[in-house]
DNA sequence: CCCGAATACTGATCTGGATCAAACAAACTT
DNA sequence: AAGTTTGTTTGATCCAGATCAGTATTCGGG
């Protein structure tokens, strides 16, 4: 269980002129990140307790499931996949998450990490003890109600990839999700990458690996997408909405 | 619209000797409502901000999706099922709460609520102003986390429900989930009533009524519960379990 | 550059649970 | 109590997507 953030404390960072980086206020996620519609002195005392990661390369883990739960990451580049193991020992994607996004708060009310969240990139994270946070969130109303809002998001997408949808459904929605994720973080929303592996994607959304094939494979053939390995080009947003059945994304 | 929240604020109740009711410190509720863990100073300011209700009739709605989201409610006694409509007008079930569990908190993010809440009994609740929970969680720590473990409680939830499952696996861990939280509320884990009809649960499952039907019938035959129109006994907790594929509950 | 191992695609079957259809039972109406 | 409505159960078919099988493509490593 050697997690990147147990190997590699970054509270060292600024002892390791190496290891400097820019400051929340310069960061490439802008306002996307956690102290978003924070004041000016707020954001200076919640630099503080953020740690900024080494790069993580493909297939490093950063949380195992079972972990006791002290921090929790948001992403600064890169892509990570969240999964459990069930008790066939298979494994079950639960989420991916994209820069700007944050990881681990699903493990508060058992005290431990409930996933495994690997790297799918080479990537960066910046950690901060959930201790920390959740103290600071008791001073900082914005903050509070940022943390407050990200776990409420997540129970809303939930509720939606629980529902019963079709496979041309759910392809379409995840479709859509990653644009408007990408779009948010600034880049283009209509051609993106895929980090994840068809498997992944499969499992994430409770379908063979075949049938994400063959509804890309369709769409394709119906120019809604273009589909080139992991490179993804959206040609009719609006006919996929229709599938996803949802004036949302 | 019209909703017992609004319709009838309880901020009268301390002016309307009819409607007094117990304080929290004594309400049945014990331990199980929000300010659990609360010493003795903050449960007197708790109290202050909680709204108790009159009596809510099985079919009253507490909320209504599009609901600017102001109050949330906790159950104190009886059962509700939340709800959304989807693009074929077609009702779908996203939960039931039973007493001492929190509803509304999904709303957050989005300044609205998204489901319709129902009664389906005869209920009571204590409803409070989301703006007054908030802060006067960031002057209980305790308070506080107990918001985040809910939260994260529910995200777990809809991680396992959201999962890949049969119809049998889904049925023995509804049948646990519920066993659990009666449990919890001081109630029988081996006998109790679903006060949802078939087609609330296999909603909620997303599985058809037949389907509901059919596994429960096959459990009876293989002596795993006895099931009498809306009374349950659960008879092998072990075996559904194992059904269940899990170790929780 | 070639080779072996993943990963992705395509076609042929199979199946769990949906859907359709009907009987049945309980809960309201009058 | 008889009739009506609503909810539940049981049986017969059907289908979306899983599974199985085989091929094609990509990629990493020598």
């Amino acid at each position: 269980m050697n997690n990147v953030l147990q190997m590699n404390s970054l509270r060292d960072s600024h002892r390791d002129p190496a290891r400097a980086q820019v400051a929340c206020s310069q960061c490439s996620l802008g306002e996307l990140c956690l102290p978003k519609n924070l004041d000016k002195d707020d954001k200076i005392r919640f630099e503080q307790i953020v740690h900024r990661s080494r790069p993580i390369h493909a297939g490093e883990h950063i949380f195992r499931a079972g972990d006791e739960f002290r921090t929790v990451a948001t992403v600064r580049t890169g892509c990570f996949k969240s999964y459990a193991i069930d008790q066939d020992g298979q494994e079950q994607v639960l989420g991916f998450h994209l820069p700007g996004e944050i990881i681990g708060l699903d493990a508060i009310h058992s005290g431990r990490h409930i996933a495994n969240v690997v790297a799918l990139d080479t990537s960066a994270i910046c950690s901060l003890t959930f201790h920390s946070v959740s103290s600071m969130a008791r001073s900082m109303p914005e903050l509070q109600h940022e943390l407050f809002r990200m776990m409420s998001q997540r129970i809303s997408e939930l509720e939606t990839i629980a529902g019963d949808l079709s496979a041309d459904e759910r392809i379409a929605l995840f479709l859509l999700s990653l644009s408007r994720r990408f779009a948010r973080r600034g880049y283009s929303n209509k051609e993106f990458i895929l980090a994840m592996s068809r498997r992944d994607i499969a499992s994430y959304l409770r379908l063979a690996t075949e049938t994400v094939s063959r509804v890309l494979a369709r769409f394709q053939q119906r120019g809604l997408v273009e589909v080139d390995r992991k490179q993804v080009v959206i040609c009719d947003r609006d006919e996929l909405r229709n599938i996803a059945r949802t004036t949302l994304h």
